[in-house]
DNA sequence: CTGCAATCTTGACACTGTCAACTTAACCTT
DNA sequence: AAGGTTAAGTTGACAGTGTCAAGATTGCAG
């Protein structure tokens, strides 16, 4: 039985939010460069690359449908099939915006560490890494829980690569143990990935561990590092 | 405009499959323990299961519908209804399904390895967990991607603590470092989790690292393990 | 100013989960 | 055994989904 909703929100499709607020003759149609931002619309691409973030924000990462962006940008249910042939091309768009954020919140926690403490430097970006996945929990999930991409999609490509690399950085000054150089960051990358995976997974004995960043120091093994100079 | 299929399987609902082979008359209703096998269908319950694992493992983890097992069962797409209130239900009882062959997978390479030595064993336990991410990747993902699940489900609750439970035997030898004794089970249980998660998000660089049962060796770090005795 | 191409709209189709009402078959009571 | 209750199946409907097709509108190029 479960509890069910008899039919809320029957709203979706209000119009009227078209180009709230935003400049409307001074459309200043020159260069600006990147944005399409050419006809009816502002910028429509952005705004429901916007609000698939929401909605995956709001109600999770199958909740990402092209017909509720549509509606929450205000237009037609078909108008996202221009810039997004497929759902699988919307969902790849929310993704790298979501690996900008992911990158950013890595590199802020970064710039707040002693650059010359390889394992304090190590440490933040991992900090960095579960901040993000715990403040965005269906945003990790869509990132990483093997939902199809759009393999196609440069933006997307430089946006996870880009996030690949910081870990690429953290985890260079480690020594090479016993799997080698690759291997070894390859270790720190299971450890932290696996860790939010298995907190985020809801399983109850290890869910209440509070102090996350206090365990993190302790969950990662003594790896042999470069002395710092 | 990527590739599209024009409208492939018109034959969704093709029943006459209903008994196909099964005792029709010699229905033997006495006691043979759990099944509910009681009416028109031999055992309606445990086809849909085995219609979503299936679907799951031919067509990914988000292609499980209510409608596809009932009609890959042989009956109407309103019949799951009774067994399964909700599409979270079933995906719920598919994944219970998916935990008791990864315990399987485990301990079947666990029961190969020598008793007496511990890493050993640690190294089996993870060995049957890849084989089973690599084997199951849509499966994998379906359990650990972060759907939603019917929390109350106790078969479910029953068939993931025993996952966990033979993790929990094999890390019990480590030796508590910084983190603990929980803490180097945590240890195990991500680096393991994580890694496969990360193969399995086709994360170019590191892909094509074809002999992962080796690599499985080499990126373990040298956990302090009791002596065997 | 005329055409054109990009953008957005409406409409349709097949498919989905879920609910409601109905039919049927198995069991339970008398 | 007859009858009633209920579980298990049916058809039908509804809202919502991705996607395609055709028409309308807009801004820019010629």
């Amino acid at each position: 039985m479960t509890t069910r909703k008899t039919n809320g929100k029957t709203n979706i499709g209000d119009r009227e939010s078209r180009n709230s607020g935003k400049s409307k003759s001074s459309r200043e149609p020159g260069g600006h460069g990147a944005g399409k931002r050419s006809h009816h619309h502002g910028d429509l691409r952005a705004a429901l690359i916007d609000a698939g973030v929401d909605l995956v924000s709001e109600h999770g990462a199958s909740a990402l449908s092209i017909r509720k962006v549509a509606a929450r940008a205000g237009v037609s249910h078909a108008a996202p099939a221009h810039h997004f042939a497929t759902l699988a091309d919307l969902r790849t768009a929310v993704i790298a915006r979501g690996h900008l954020k992911f990158a950013a919140m890595m590199r802020e926690q970064i710039e707040l560490a002693d650059a010359s403490d390889p394992r304090a430097m190590l440490l933040a970006a991992c900090r960095g890494y579960m901040n993000f996945a715990f403040q965005n929990p269906s945003m990790f999930h869509l990132m990483f829980g093997g939902f199809e991409k759009s393999a196609d999609d440069m933006e997307f490509s430089r946006a996870a690569e880009a996030s690949y690399e910081i870990l690429r950085e953290v985890s260079a000054p480690l020594l090479p143990g016993r799997a080698g150089p690759e291997g070894n960051e390859i270790l720190v990358w299971s450890i932290i990935h696996g860790y939010v995976g298995i907190m985020l997974n809801d399983n109850s004995a290890l869910k209440d561990h509070a102090d996350r960043a206090a365990l993190l120091e302790m969950i990662f093994p003594d790896l042999p590092m470069r002395e710092p100079g």
